[in-house]
RNA sequence: GCAGGUGUGGUUCAACGGCUAGAAUGCAACCUUGCCAAGGUUGAGACGGGAGUUCGAUUCUCCUCACUUGCUCCA
């Protein structure tokens, strides 16, 4: 089997309702997308399956759902305000762009700029060390112009400064401002995790790859809270943890694998990162990161609002400020690996049949009815349909020869259909058709509701 | 943001400075068939957007937008 390029997956997308490309008829905008009917459906699957092994069925974790807007300060404690703001050049020769702070560590290994220098330093160090551009050699670069990856917007109908305030970029910090609140309020005990699922905003400087990378994506991130010094054992649980989840989603194991974070690579605040990579049309890439990030965000948030954020032991009496475990991951990036990986072109009699081999569980429509005969069976199957939607997602299909409607069921992921025929209607039986196996058993409805019931469980 | 490439029905492809822009597939309706993309009839459906050159532009030029490859970036 051929090796599936961005584009097949794109066009896919479109074509069987999963994924439109934002604002079409205007000409769109840039890297926005639109999840169809179909892509709702199985969006939805995946966050429900991660809020399941997360949270509800995690006797550790609890859920929350924090505002997209946040006080400013939130931004300016976590860093993102300063530190998200890198300053680059261009090379007016050969427009190379680069960032400054990095030209100036490497020109002289072990000067840190950190967060001390200003672009005005910075520009000087350049034209006074007459640091070239790595690309082209020659010496000739624009003034440093800051991107900030947050989103401006404004509170309230005036535009001042005042009421500016920030699209969030990342959920995490709806976790740690309420830290205080969830202990409390749940009497929980160290260790303990707190998980949102919800849209991030970040002016991506390059953003692409179809659903890879957007500006506006939906992140699902767990926050737990452990000792100090229980933090790497937290650690490598959860890295197994997340694994074992995208394998249950159905990924296939061959394209699946940890990467860990160099030292060198490593944040500031953190002392270790292993990403799930996974095996993209464009390669393999991260998936899914999980962080220690110690105590960092709980002491930023402490110092700069000035509350105590310190976990009380009941049995030690002792106070601290826990670690952070993080395992953080991106929805659509999910859904595009999920995609990715399901998404078959088969040989089959000489044609070529388009498969998606997704688990039933997360299948946007579980099984589809057929009528074998439009004039005679159409309204025992209609009875039949109107009966599963009640507990499933079911579609009805009607068109066409019988070998093209299970075609059709085929590319659009769904795991059974169901051929309604005089059998039927003499003893209610059905016969039961399987995506994958493409063999067929007969059995009753009632049968069928059991079977289908325990197929689709998360 | 920089440099290159590409834009014709839903999809894949064709043609042309000038007659009603052609086909396959897909889609819809009907007839026929009835368990793995059968056949027939009918129908809907396209030159990314804007400006310019021209008697006339889908075709040539410019701008713009989108996609795409590479670079820069990804806390």
């Amino acid at each position: 089997m051929k090796k599936l390029e961005m584009k097949d997956i794109v066009d896919y997308a479109k074509q069987y309702g999963y994924v439109f490309q934002g604002s079409e008829i205007y000409g769109g905008l840039s890297n926005t997308w639109d999840y169809g009917p179909l892509g709702v459906e199985l969006k939805n699957n995946i966050r429900k399956y991660w809020w399941k092994k997360f949270i509800s069925e995690n006797p550790y974790n609890y859920g929350l759902d924090s505002a997209i807007l946040m006080n400013p300060e939130v931004w300016v404690a976590s860093g993102h305000v300063s530190s998200f703001t890198d300053p680059l050049i261009d090379c007016k020769h050969c427009k190379a762009r680069h960032r400054a702070d990095k030209l100036v560590e490497e020109f002289s290994k072990g000067v840190e700029t950190g967060d001390g220098w200003s672009n005005e330093e910075l520009e000087n160090y350049i034209k006074e060390n007459g640091i070239v551009c790595p690309k082209c050699g020659k010496s000739d670069f624009t003034s440093i112009r800051k991107f900030n990856l947050l989103f401006e917007t404004h509170q309230g109908v005036t535009e001042d400064n005042k009421s500016k305030v920030y699209l969030r970029g990342e959920t995490a910090q709806g976790i740690f401002v309420n830290f205080n609140n969830v202990q409390r309020a749940m009497r929980a005990k160290v260790p303990f995790g707190i998980g949102q699922t919800g849209k991030s905003f970040r002016n991506e400087i390059t953003p692409g790859n179809f659903i890879f990378r957007t500006r506006e994506f939906e992140q699902m991130e767990l926050e737990f809270f452990c000792k100090p010094g229980t933090d790497l054992e937290w650690f490598s649980y959860y890295k197994n943890y997340c694994m074992e989840f995208l394998k249950e989603l159905g990924l296939k194991k061959e394209n699946l694998r940890f990467r860990d974070h160099e030292q060198k690579e490593l944040s500031f605040y953190s002392k270790a990162t292993t990403d799930i990579e996974f095996n993209y049309p464009m390669g393999f890439s991260e998936l899914w990161g999980i962080a220690d990030r110690t105590d960092y965000d709980l002491s930023v948030h402490q110092n700069h609002s000035g509350e105590d954020m310190r976990y009380l032991d009941p049995e030690t009496n002792e106070k601290y400020l826990p670690y952070v475990i993080e395992p953080s991951v991106g929805l659509d990036r999910l859904f595009l690996a999920i995609l990715t990986d399901a998404m078959d072109v088969e040989e089959l009699n000489g044609e070529e049949r388009v498969v998606l081999h997704l688990s039933p569980a997360i299948a946007p429509v579980k099984v589809t009815v057929l009528p074998l005969i439009k004039k005679l069976h159409k309204d025992k199957a209609m009875e039949i349909y109107s009966d599963l939607v009640k507990d499933f997602n079911v579609s009805f299909d009607e068109a066409g020869s019988i070998g093209k409607r299970y075609r059709r069921s085929d590319a659009v992921g769904t795991p059974y259909a169901i051929t309604i025929d005089e059998e039927t209607i003499n003893n209610n039986t059905v016969t039961v058709r399987d995506r994958d196996t493409m063999e067929q058993t007969t059995m009753t409805i009632t049968e069928f509701k059991e079977f289908l019931k325990e197929k689709i469980k998360y």
